[in-house]
DNA sequence: GCCGTTTTCGGCCCGACTGTTTTCAGTCG
């Protein structure tokens, strides 16, 4: 068993323990458990056969004794008994918004509710309302939030889609007889979330490669296995979360390989306005091909598809139809941001709030990335439960990165600070303390409940305060998880052009805040994105990749990026922001 | 269930917010 598996298997007994209504230091010890388990150096086999296991903060005897059974036999009866005594449905209730397992279990003790749907059904009969402890608001928060749960349907997170993606077409490129294999669909094109895998493969001979697809170590379901398009359900376990997405292959002939990519890719739109280009020259596009019955237009690539449709190539992020036919047509396109343009970064935590580095391992790293400073950016006093900074702690990291800047080389480390946005628009320490930051990100972090007119109202209060920077994470929101708060980000953005203040670019692939939709806005209004991490360890530093993807699907160049300038520039434009 | 030089029992991060209550429980970060 594998060190994900174990602690997947002690993550839930955790989650199970805590319906049951255990205490929670109990239930808790079992995901600390789990997190030990997933971040412990080595191989898990050889730790338990040398019975160092013991040793590792936050296994002790119980958790030790249930980790070597299942290591040396592959299962837990502790756990089996355990699922025994668990309705399933109470554990799909967990993902509800605002019902957690006190609640659940309460539902289950008066009601008898073990499903979702069960509850569902409660809750609009009203029964749900009447229980002690819950009440009308509550019982529309629970509706609320099984419909999100619907909406959501099984979308995966970018991060944990895409490793599975590329894991499945790097053994497809593998396989024997495969000339040239690419991913497709919304992974392809960068979308927040994906609801299944798209791969597109060429080949003289199909059949032995779907033959082998559906029989990788990653496939736990063949739904389909046919000549030309298999289809299978395949798992990964991606940062310790086990990651459960269809799959699709689909295998043509080499000369078709252009034409099954640019339609599997996507999107449905973009590809409707392609065919009916084709259909205005007199051709018809398809996956199999251009052309008319009687000729073909010859395509080595997809960039040759382009070509005779008179259009530029389109890079897959932006096939949305949002405009990119008619500026591939004028030649407009712009030349998208790429990874390796960015030099720096703004927005990131250490030990002086809740990070979990040290300014210097956390500058090492960025460095190492090639970056040429690192932002940090601490929480503000009023956000306790991250250990936001007092002015003296403030103070006292200033001191230590006048010393690192003294110390390190190739790699400067700027003052910047996540700045609590408080509930009237105000920032979370006196003038003074802001004036000695080299650059202020601000962030709503408390009140998420506002109505629309009071938090918009706050922002835009922020957004005109002279020493706010940028905005940090626009909306809040947490893809798959919790809808952002609700604000008018039209009026935001409009706000923050007048002021000339910068918007972030959030990269925490839960977050992706500000979206690429409102990411092409800001373009148009002038508001320079900044593509920032918010890392709060070394190996955070390099989720930027997932905001360069917004920035690309939002059309951004490199000039549109403001840390995509040196450190000189960076420091003359922050220095002219602060005035004298 | 874990942990320990303030230690083998009693604390474990804890405060804000919400919705429910009439002083507090549950959830969240």
């Amino acid at each position: 068993m594998t060190k994900d598996e174990v602690a997947d298997a002690l993550d839930e007994i955790g989650t199970l323990l805590e319906l049951k209504g255990e205490n929670a230091f109990r239930t808790g010890a079992y995901h600390n458990g789990a997190r030990a388990v997933r971040q412990l150096p080595g191989d898990l086999k050889e730790v338990v056969e040398q019975q160092k296991l013991g040793e590792v903060r936050g296994i002790g005897e119980a958790l030790r004794d249930k980790i070597t059974i299942l290591v040396t036999t592959g299962r837990l009866p502790y756990l089996e008994n355990l699922r025994r005594e668990v309705p399933v449905g109470q554990i799909e209730m967990m993902r509800i918004p605002g019902l957690g397992a006190k609640k659940i279990k309460a539902l289950h003790d008066t009601l008898g509710i073990d499903t979702v749907e069960t509850l569902k059904a409660a809750c609009e009969r009203g029964e749900v309302a009447k229980q002690k402890g819950f009440g009308e608001k509550t019982q529309q928060k629970i509706l609320e939030g099984i419909q999100f749960l619907g909406q959501v349907g099984n979308r995966v997170r970018l991060d944990l889609a895409l490793p599975l993606g590329l894991a499945l077409l790097d053994r497809v490129r593998g396989f024997p007889g495969v000339i040239r294999a690419e991913l497709g669909g919304s992974l392809r094109r960068r979308r927040e979330t994906a609801k299944d895998i798209d791969i597109v493969a060429s080949s003289a001979d199909p059949q032995p490669v779907m033959d082998a697809f559906v029989k990788l170590p990653e496939v736990i379901q063949v739904v389909g296995h046919g000549a030309a398009k298999s289809s299978v359900v395949a798992a990964m376990h991606v940062d310790g979360e086990k990651v459960i997405l269809n799959a699709d292959l689909r295998v043509v002939a080499d000369d078709l390989f252009p034409f099954a990519l640019h339609y599997f890719t996507g999107s449905r739109d973009h590809n409707i306005r392609m065919r009916q280009r084709a259909i205005d020259r007199g051709w018809l596009l398809s996956e199999y091909g251009l052309g008319t019955d009687g000729t073909r237009v010859p395509c080595q690539t997809e960039a040759d598809i382009f070509a005779a449709l008179g259009l530029a190539y389109v890079p897959p992020e932006l096939r949305e139809d949002t405009g990119e036919i008619e500026a591939a047509a004028a030649k407009a396109l712009p030349t998208l941001v790429e990874a390796g343009d960015v030099r720096g970064v703004f927005h990131n935590h250490t030990t002086y709030s809740d990070g979990n580095a040290t300014l210097e391992e956390m500058a090492l790293a960025a460095k190492a990335l090639g970056f040429e400073y690192f932002g940090v950016g601490d929480h503000s006093q009023s956000l306790t439960v991250a250990r936001g900074m007092s002015p003296a702690v403030v103070r006292k990291q200033w001191a230590e990165i006048d010393a690192l800047n003294k110390k390190l080389s190739g790699v400067r480390i700027l003052k910047g600070v996540e700045c609590d946005i408080l509930a009237d628009g105000s920032l979370d320490y006196d003038d003074d303390l802001l004036a000695g930051f080299d650059y202020v990100v601000g962030s709503v972090h408390s009140l998420f409940g506002m109505p629309e007119a009071e938090m918009t109202a706050r922002v835009c209060t922020a957004l005109a305060h002279p020493r706010l920077t940028m905005l940090g994470h626009s909306t809040g929101r947490l893809l798959l998880r919790r809808e952002g708060y609700k604000i008018d980000l039209d009026a935001v953005l409009k706000a923050a052009a007048r002021h000339g203040k910068m918007i972030e670019i959030n990269a925490q692939p839960m977050r992706l805040d500000l979206d690429w939709v409102h990411v092409k806005r800001a373009k148009a209004l002038g508001i320079p994105l900044v593509i920032n991490p918010d890392a709060h360890s070394p190996g955070e530093l390099g989720l930027y990749r997932f905001g360069v993807d917004v920035a690309r699907r939002g059309w951004l160049t490199r000039d549109d990026v403001f840390n995509t300038r040196g450190l000189a520039d960076v420091m003359k434009e922050l220095g002219r922001r602060k005035g004298p």
